[in-house]
DNA sequence: GAGTTTGAAACT
DNA sequence: CAGTTTCAAACTC
């Protein structure tokens, strides 16, 4: 069989060879633009090769694994070639057909210590990675999922759309930490890039010389050793990801003769959105879904809306989980089916700043007047825009309403700051009062001594008074409630000094001050 | 905490 | 695409 030639079209020229007997491999040229894929192994007899759409750039350079595609009926493969290291180009996906145009994507297994298998979901940024123990890996791409190929070792993964799976080498999570790049040595790392979507890098085994930049590498890229190199493999995964391996037992689960898809796993894979950073969200709190009806699988579910597995939510009979993974591909597919954007944000990040955001379809306010958190635009803190159909709309610029509102919200934001203020005042008085007042607590008996109550405390004491009678003014609380209110601040102020006082005294009883 | 309101998502 | 239903969060009491 002679050579074959795939010309792969846009972003980049490039082409794959395909040589009887070998697999095949891609090795870049020297126009960054182009990119040539050789031939290096024996694809199937069965195996027919296709032309291939590279979506983005198949990124190559030392020990960069392209990634490979296939359409179920008709896989092709597409492994590296030994490269040397030299310019490392953002690898993502290399498409292959597809059922009327959903991207199926790519699986590729590692070289060695199949233990791990990435998940990447079709026609979505979904990533996961599903752990299995050596023993178990070779048969884990097959029996559970029937459209999987079974996996040699080096060899491409062929999967389809249905519950894709790929096998990568893995370290277990306590070694895990993130670190920047640094020059490679025998213990495991993981490396963080300094994008906003972090994405991290798994090695099995000690690394080899690998300096390229990771940071345009998008998640569920695969790095593999070049024929001959050490076995070493690496898969690019979001960060949360590594968190989520981090926070379950992850030692547990990869040594265990099986994978149970534990609940324990799953936490907070999250997707990047559309270039956005998931990091943003992944800094504070996610608040816990209620859902019971939808299996946290519609985008009712802010959880699923936002790519996230259900942890630590109050939903019932929840599929937001790795234990429903199939079930779970299946509504990501029908959700993007029904909109290509349904995973995308909805408030779009404005070329200038805050001021530009907006929400990408608008609301459609009937009766909020977009000034409630029932309003997406309102609870994104932005101004309602002409692409809006909200019916008596008050959320824009000029509104008498959103003023008053906003300056409730600043007027309350400031309430809080300064009772904060104020009592970290009086605690920081009374500590140095106590610092200074020491020696006099020595004579004392069994009374505590007045020289805490000084001005300084006093006037502390005064301003948590104050804010507490603003508070009530400004809640419109009666004058007795307003009264108690303040009585009660006083008693917390009264008990802080007392207490504070006890403490220095006992403390210098007890080094016999 | 229960019940109501609201608007996005899902469905027809 | 429009109308209706379902759903979960926001809100009120």
């Amino acid at each position: 069989m002679s050579p074959k030639t795939i010309t792969l079209s846009e972003p980049h020229n490039t082409t794959i060879q395909s040589i009887p007997g070998k697999k095949i491999a891609i090795s870049p040229l020297k126009t960054p633009s182009k990119v040539t894929v050789v031939s290096v192994a024996s694809p199937p007899s069965n195996t027919s090769q296709k032309s291939v759409a590279l979506p983005v750039s198949v990124a190559l350079g030392q020990q960069i694994l392209a990634v490979q595609q296939s359409t179920p009926a008709s896989p092709v493969k597409v492994a590296t070639s030994q490269t040397t290291a030299q310019n490392i180009k953002p690898v993502q996906s290399v498409t292959v057909g597809g059922v009327g145009g959903s991207q199926f994507k790519t699986i590729i297994p590692l070289a060695t210590q199949p233990n791990v298998q990435q998940i990447q979901v079709p026609g979505s940024r979904f990533h996961y990675v599903r752990l299995v123990t050596a023993t178990t890996a070779s048969a884990a791409g097959q029996p559970s999922a029937p459209n999987t190929s079974s996996v040699a070792a080096g060899k491409p993964l062929v999967v389809n759309a249905g519950a894709v799976r790929m096998s990568v080498p893995v370290i277990q999570a306590q070694t895990m930490k993130q670190v920047a790049p640094k020059p490679l040595t025998s213990a495991p790392q993981v490396v963080t890039t300094s994008q906003t979507q972090q994405r991290l890098i798994m090695p099995a085994t000690p690394l080899p010389q690998i300096q390229p930049n990771f940071t345009n590498l998008p998640p569920g890229t695969v790095l593999a050793s070049a024929p001959g190199g050490s076995n070493v493999g690496y898969a690019v995964v979001p960060a949360q990801y590594v968190t989520q391996l981090q926070q379950s037992q992850f030692v547990t689960l990869a040594s265990s003769s099986s994978f149970p898809a534990s609940s324990s796993i799953q936490t907070q894979a999250k997707l990047p959105y559309n270039g956005v950073s998931a990091a943003d969200t992944t800094s504070r709190p996610r608040k816990p879904c209620n859902c019971t009806k939808s299996q946290c699988l519609k985008l009712y579910c802010d959880c699923f809306a936002n790519g996230e597995f259900c942890s630590n939510c109050n939903c019932n009979n929840c599929f937001n989980n790795l234990e429903h993974e199939t079930e779970r591909l299946k509504a990501i597919k029908t959700c993007l089916d029904r909109n290509p954007e349904a995973f995308k944000p909805k408030i779009g990040k404005g070329k200038e700043g805050e001021s530009d955001r907006r929400h990408s379809k608008g609301c459609n306010c009937k009766r909020s007047g977009c000034l409630k958190n029932y309003c997406e635009c309102y609870e994104a803190k932005i101004m309602c825009s002409s692409i809006c159909k909200c019916v008596g709309c008050k959320n824009f610029e000029e509104s008498p309403e959103r003023k008053t509102l906003m300056h409730l919200a600043d007027a309350a934001e400031v309430r809080v700051q300064q009772q904060t203020a104020a009592k970290t005042k009086l605690s920081s008085q009374i500590s140095d009062l106590l610092m200074r007042t020491t020696p006099i607590i020595s004579s004392g008996g069994g009374r505590l001594p007045y020289t805490f109550v000084t001005k300084e405390v006093l006037e502390a004491t005064c301003e948590c008074l104050l804010e507490q009678a603003k508070r009530a003014e400004q809640t419109h609380q009666p004058q007795e409630e307003a009264e108690r209110m303040i009585l009660e601040e006083f008693g917390h102020c009264l008990m802080s000094i007392i207490s504070s006082a006890g403490k220095a005294k006992a403390d210098c009883a007890s080094i016999n001050c």
